[in-house]
DNA sequence: TCTTGACCTTCCAGTCACTGGAACCCTTAT
DNA sequence: ATAAGGGTTCCAGTGACTGGAAGGTCAAGA
């Protein structure tokens, strides 16, 4: 399997690929040609590696969560720990964005919105 | 006043101004030794900058809410526009953030986080 | 006067996770 | 022979800084 059917396939582009390859997340063999062939294995990385993105793991978060999948000895405690960490992650930017949301929403709520200059927003913004 | 009496006026670090600058947000005037010398105005910006970076607004949008802040014939009706397509802006990302949030969360909840290797996060993630 | 330390300056490189594009090779069909 | 549609590498750019090196300036103290 070449690259655009294990992009297809993973839900990735190729340059995204290339670029996982790149970094070293996963090696796949090459055919006499030079093009990439993607295993089984390949697939199953991608596919690993789409998922936890998908869920806002960084790439360095997928490298260790990779180890851990393919380490039959892995204690769940730390693949649990690694997810925890980055739930409060995603919490503090979820808080972080609230924030800015409340704080602007009310503002868009006082502005008229007309022809004329006054504006609440800017008012805010300004010392 | 110089740089660091500026960046502690409007609470950004130094760096960050001269980088302002750089992508040309303020003119700060310099003295006969090349230090940069802040004026009144140039305090107003980086206040109001520091403000609109805090709600979120991107560097582009800055600038144009700045344009717009200088400007004495603006109609609110456009900072209002600007406002309220960043407001979708982070909409969107605190709904993206909800869902990783939701999955991510009840997959550490049943994950055992144990000695032993079976964990339903790394289950989730395999195809 | 000399030195020390805290300022200031510019410029270059790195961050994160891709993404676009150029230039070129390989394969298959017409 | 040529064209289309794969593939390859390498380089540069994104956003908004941030760190660090190398060096100039200034005020205070021994």
């Amino acid at each position: 399997m070449n690259i655009s059917e294990a992009a297809a396939s993973a839900g990735l582009p190729a340059k995204t690929i290339r670029y996982y390859e790149d970094i070293g997340l996963l090696h796949p063999a090459r055919d006499a040609n030079g093009y990439r062939r993607f295993s089984d294995n390949d697939l199953h990385k991608l596919t690993f590696l789409a998922r936890a993105r998908g869920l806002g793991f960084s790439i360095e978060d997928c490298r260790r969560l990779l180890a851990l999948w393919e380490d039959q000895e892995r204690a769940s405690a730390d693949v649990r720990q690694l997810a925890s960490a980055h739930l409060q992650g995603i919490e503090a930017k979820i808080a972080d964005l609230r924030a800015m949301h409340d704080t602007l929403s009310d503002l868009v709520q006082r502005c008229a919105g007309d022809n004329r200059p006054d504006c609440p927003i800017l008012n805010s913004l300004q010392s």
